[in-house]
DNA sequence: AGGTATTCACATGAAACTATTCTCTGAGTTAGG
DNA sequence: TAACTCAGAGAATAGTTTCATGTGAATACCTGT
């Protein structure tokens, strides 16, 4: 495109005013609501467990689970800024500090995470070069500098225990006994509902206070969801009841995520815009829904290290002329194209672990069959849907230098 | 015919190895008093 | 002089290999009828 040409095609796009939305915004999933629906009996259960803290009381520490797009972050985020308006509308010495620990530089070490809340609590910590004792010396110091009450929201905690093991939260939670005036209590926000389990069983004591499960949405209550976010963000009259009650069965078969859902609803609307149309239809609903699991599988592949994509690679090419595949035939493609490419192939017990991870992933499917006396392998098939196989080969290709 | 043993082609486990990343320590650097 | 930064050494960790053992059922082989 000609310079000029772009420029008035920049122009024309911000002088265009959307023709679907009001305010997208509404369907991201950062944006908070003013109110929550169907999480009252949660909202309730996390006030009761933190309320205490506005008499200066160390609340309990509390342990929130559930599936992704439950409204977890949502809920805990919501009570607790109402909890910080109250704080500073009486002037209580009540400090929220909110952590995802999904982030790289947090999750990685004790340190890191350490240094971050430190940091958080206006304390700067060199990246390196420090023992870990004193990290904590110095957060420790941060929190004692005046008497407060802190409250630590770690989101996605499992992620945590999974890089650095459990004992992280033992000994955040003994990070009281080192304090004189200020307490610390922590609340985990958690999708990976076998924390609970390994928390019960490693620290008995320090964590399961209190827990506070939240329930899949069914699709009555998505649809609810959808509309009322859907009402801020769409314009009038550009979508049709239909297409919430549509858009939120889908997510209901999905686990009930609302996150899923509420993304779905906006790439319908983005589709919708994007082919001048002035209306969300249903089909348009349809073209995202295909859309979205593609993306999901394709990030999914880009993620993986070299030799999963060579895998994958070598699975999808076998795949061409079959429905499916065993593993020794993998393996031998697989060690074909490592030679091609001058590469040495990981040995068969490592591709075999592999095939499991993306068979987890649900990239493939790998199903245990035995053939009697011709061996027992694992059956292997695509997940990834034949419309979108030439764009992921393409992209494999491309990144593996094939 | 019916029962038992064998066999294949990997799966699955555990231990050992390795390359990378973290942590720690002491020494050097800097800024403020 | 306190606080901070940095480099090098040792420790921890993730990713892999090596070695060992396990597995399900089609087939081969045996047994007694």
């Amino acid at each position: 495109m000609l310079e000029k040409g772009l420029t008035k095609y920049f122009t024309d796009y911000l002088g265009k005013e959307s023709s679907i939305f009001k305010n997208k915004e509404a369907l991201q999933s950062r944006y908070s609501p003013q109110t929550i629906p169907h999480r009252e009996e949660e909202i309730e259960k996390i006030a009761n467990v933190l309320a205490p803290s506005l008499k200066l009381e160390k609340p309990s520490t509390l342990l929130v689970y559930g599936k992704t797009g439950t409204g977890k972050t949502l809920t805990v985020t919501h009570v607790t800024d109402e909890l910080k308006k109250m704080a500073e509308l009486k002037n209580l010495p009540l400090k929220i500090v909110y952590l995802n620990c999904k982030m790289k530089k947090v999750s990685d070490t004790e340190y890191r995470l350490i240094a971050e809340l430190a940091k958080e609590l206006g304390e700067s910590v060199p990246e390196t070069g420090l023992p870990t004792k004193q990290v904590y010396d110095i957060f420790i110091k941060a929190i004692e500098k005046e008497k407060i009450l802190l409250i630590l929201i770690l989101d996605e905690i499992d992620q945590l225990i999974n890089k650095i093991g459990g004992d992280i939260i033992y000994n955040l939670t003994r990070i009281n006994q080192s304090l004189n005036r200020s307490e610390l209590s922590f609340i985990g926000i958690t999708n990976d509902l076998k924390v609970k389990e390994f928390l019960d069983s490693r620290n008995i004591s320090s964590l399961n206070d209190e827990g506070v499960l939240f329930p899949p949405y069914d699709a009555l209550q998505l649809s609810e969801i959808l509309e009322k976010r859907a009402k801020i963000a769409f314009k009038d009259g550009v979508y049709e009841q239909e297409l919430l009650t549509k858009c939120a069965a889908y997510a209901a078969k999905e686990h009930g995520d609302a996150r899923r859902a509420l993304d779905l609803l906006r790439l319908a609307g983005e589709l919708a815009e994007r082919k001048g149309a002035n209306l969300v239809t249903t089909n348009v609903l349809d073209e995202a829904f295909d859309k979205l699991g593609i993306d999901f599988i394709l990030e999914a592949i880009q993620k993986q290290p070299q030799h999963s994509k060579l895998v994958i690679y070598s699975i999808i090419s076998s795949l061409e002329n079959k429905e499916s595949i065993d593993t020794g035939d993998v393996f031998e493609k697989y060690t074909k194209i490592c030679m091609g490419l001058k590469q040495k192939p990981l040995t068969q017990r490592r591709v075999s672990d592999l095939i499991t991870e993306l068979d987890t992933l649900g990239i493939i499917e790998a199903r245990t069959i035995s053939h009697g006396r011709y061996g027992k392998t694992r059956n292997i098939r695509s997940l990834i849907p034949p419309s979108t196989t030439p764009k992921t080969v393409k992209l494999l290709k491309e990144d593996l230098d094939l």
